[in-house]
Parts: C-alpha cells; structure tokens; sequence
DNA sequence: CTAATGCTATTTGTATACAATAAGCTGAGT
DNA sequence: ACTCAGCTTATTGTATACAAATAGCATTAG
C-alpha cells in the first residue's frame, strides 16, 4: 500500500465515503492529485479502479463525477445484493465450518450488546454487521460472488442505509441473524436463503421509507 | 473508439478472445505498446480495463499474464451464470416488449436454420445465441445486471463452451429458447427463470463432459 | 431577444524520461 | 555440487511536458 496510486485510491475512497467529496460533484485530476500529494499518473490509475466499483462516473467526455445514486438506482442494487446474499448464505449453509459458525455467533451477540445500551451504539452495530455479512460471504466460498457483492454493497448510500434504522429495525436485524445461525447450524440451504433474501429487503424498506419521511411532503418538497 | 487507449483494449481483448495471447502466457506493458502502435500509457490504461474484466490478471509484484481459467473457476462462473441469468430471465417476462419478443424468435429461427444445414454452422449458432441471451438482459432493464454477468461470460473459454457442442446439444439449445420464448408469451417470470437456469447449467455440463473426454484416461493421462 | 459560431480557458489524453522494484544470473564460499 | 550474496537486467511506477479535445463564454447575425 505504498505506492502512490494506492495511497491515492485510500485517499479519495475514503473521502468519497465520509462525504467530503460529495455525490454529483466534479472531480478534476490534477486536485485531486494536489489533494493527495502526488501526480496525475497515479491519480488517474486509482480513478479507473474507483470507476470500475462504481464510486466514480464518467460522462460522454470523460469527465469524472463522484456516484450519484438515485432510489432507483439503490433499489436495483438492493435486489441484486438481495439475491447475492441469498445465493451466498445458500452455499454457506452447507460449506460453513464450525469455527466460522461460532464467529457468526459472536459477531451477532456483539450487535445484541450494541442495541441494548441506554443509547444504541451505531457504529459498533455497523461493524460487527459488516464482518457478519462477511463471513457469509467468506464461507460461500466464491471470490468472483464475493467481488460482485461489493460492488453492490461498499457504496456509501448503502452503506449509510443503517443510519435510518430505528431501534424496532435493529433488533429486527439481530433477529434475523439468529435466524440464519439457526439455518446454517442446521444446514439448510434454503432456509438460510429465505431469511436472508428477507433480511436485505425489509433492510431497504426500513431505509426507503426514512428516506420517504425525510423527503416527504408529496411531489411538491422533492426539491428542498 | 479512436483514442489510443481504447484501440490497446480492442486490440489486446481480441488477442486473448483469438488466442493470440494465451492463457497464463505473462504479457509486458513495452511489448503490448508496440504490437498497438502506441506508446505504455495508453497500454497501461487498456490493461486495467482487461484486469477488471478478469481477462487479466496481476501477480503479487505486478506483472500481467492472461488469464487462465480452471475448469473449478469455469463451473463457479456458470453457477453465477446461471443466477443472474435465471433472475433476468424473471424480470424481462414482465418487462418485455412485443417487438424484443419478435426479435427473440427471429433469431432462434436463425439459430434452427444455422445448426439444420448439411454442416451445422457454428458462428452463426454463436452469433444469434449472443443476441438471442442479450436481448433478454436488456428486456431485464437493469444495466448493473448486464454488467455483471458480462464480467462471467465474455471471457474465452466461456465463449469457447459452446464449440464443444454435438448435433443433439445444439437442437437441445434452440428447444430451450423455444420454451423461452413461450414463457415470455405467457408473462411467466417463474417459468422463464426455471428453463434458463436448466439451459445454462446443461451448457456447462455438456462442455464438462466434452472436456471430460478430451483430456481423458483417467488420472494418468492429464499431462498429455 | 435568440441562436449559432468561433475563440479561449479548462481538462483530459499521450509520449517519454527517469526512478523504483523485482527477477534472474553469476560467482564465491562452504 | 549447492546456496546464498551481490550485481545486472528486465519490468513496472511516477513525474512532467505537450497534444488533443471539450466546455463555456462572448460576440454577432438574424
């Protein structure tokens, strides 16, 4: 991770991630290579790579804009992270070990912890739900549908959908999990599948309809 | 199409499809400049392009060979394959036009006419096949589907499969468009996705067994 | 006032020179 | 003969200068 082009593919995801470089907005190449303290060869490398995830877009001219997701566009993704997810927890079901088992376990005991202190403590859920979902994928045991996932899921719209849970939404997710411990301690594929096709859906609708409250006012406050 | 950059793609992506190139074969950024005429910029631009289409890939220290797919990495993609095109499959019954619909057939009536000639003609079965598949992830109407079940089948050794067809391979095709076709008629999302995950997997399996055959002589004789 | 055209400034694309790094080879020491 | 150090060569990474293309603006004709 020395490389300059390293350095400024961390450098620019992680500002796209924390919001400083904001959805929409123009990126030239030499800021950015200002930015990151080295020059454009490498600036315009990790440009390609951040291209291919899907943070940064190009239009007709070549010009690059950070990822602008509409509903739409995140409910497409949501239902094919949907279905990756549940293709995933199927082939884990029946390839899990018992070591793996038992880490789902505790990641998923340190989500309960999370979301029953006085005031739920966000980001210790965020993490121990992000290495949940990971080691599913990790047992799936499939690199290529571990790369396709991301490419749905390591989006920061996505990533910030479980800032809009509520408390009742948290320990929905907590449940969930259990669920597909259960499943997976049973080896039974197809019940993995269904909580977690389930699991990611009701996880969109509880963002979908924050995001409703948050834009509402019918058609005529869209733009406020 | 005209900048530099984009003829090193077309022109390296054709001489791994050709074979010109081949797998596992190490690739230099000097030597790739001068087969295209251009100088190691636009080259290095094209192979990460090539790198994030897996028709490349990097070792630990950088250097770029073709990529060599094991028939363990071949069955992993038709699985994928299988996934994601069951799941267009479902979404373009609904979504389907009338007039993509006639397009579907006109080109499986191509595919009966091309493998009913004395001698079955091989490209015109692939090229009306690779119309036939995309029209339908187009009906699908999800361009990050699309995009990722490109990443799985335009490689060449996926793209090879379909020379290992027999006669009876070939006609079983052109029936399970037929079914296809009738599925989307009937606006049937279950039946379509059924016959095409039927239709891919039977694809792997036959070019499994052809493999199977030619590289047979039980353990003993892989070497030759 | 509108629209189209040409100019200018901005931004990306390409070539090339040089730096850094990894691989391969040679030769000495055991 | 074998191995490992050190050197040499091959290959990729980076910076920079310049070329090409694009967008935005102003100016002018209708």
């Amino acid at each position: 991770m020395s490389r300059a082009s390293d350095r400024a593919y961390s450098h620019i995801r992680s500002m796209i991630l924390s919001g400083e470089l904001q959805p929409g907005l123009q990126i030239r190449e030499e800021a950015l290579a200002e930015l990151c303290g080295v020059s454009r060869t490498p600036v315009r490398d990790a440009l390609r790579r951040l291209e291919a995830e899907l943070f940064i877009r190009r239009n007709e001219s070549q010009r690059s804009f950070v990822a602008d997701w509409s509903l739409d566009d995140l409910e497409e993704a949501f239902q094919l992270r949907a279905m990756l997810e549940a293709y995933a927890a199927k082939r884990a079901a029946t390839r899990i070990s018992w070591d793996q088992l038992a880490r789902l376990r505790s990641h998923n005991e340190a989500i309960k912890q999370a979301i029953s202190a006085a005031t739920p403590e966000i980001p210790k859920f965020l993490d121990h739900n992000r290495h949940f979902h990971s080691l599913i994928m990790e047992a799936s045991g499939s690199a290529r549908l571990s790369g396709m996932l991301a490419q749905v899921t390591e989006q920061p719209v996505v990533m910030r959908t479980a800032l809009q849970y509520d408390l009742e939404n948290l320990r929905r997710s907590h449940h969930e999990h259990e669920e597909l411990v259960m499943a997976f301690n049973n080896r039974d594929g197809e019940w993995a599948a269904a909580v977690m096709t389930a699991h990611i859906r009701r996880a969109f609708h509880a963002y979908a309809d924050a995001h409703a409250r948050g834009t509402e006012m019918g058609k005529a406050g869209e733009a406020a």
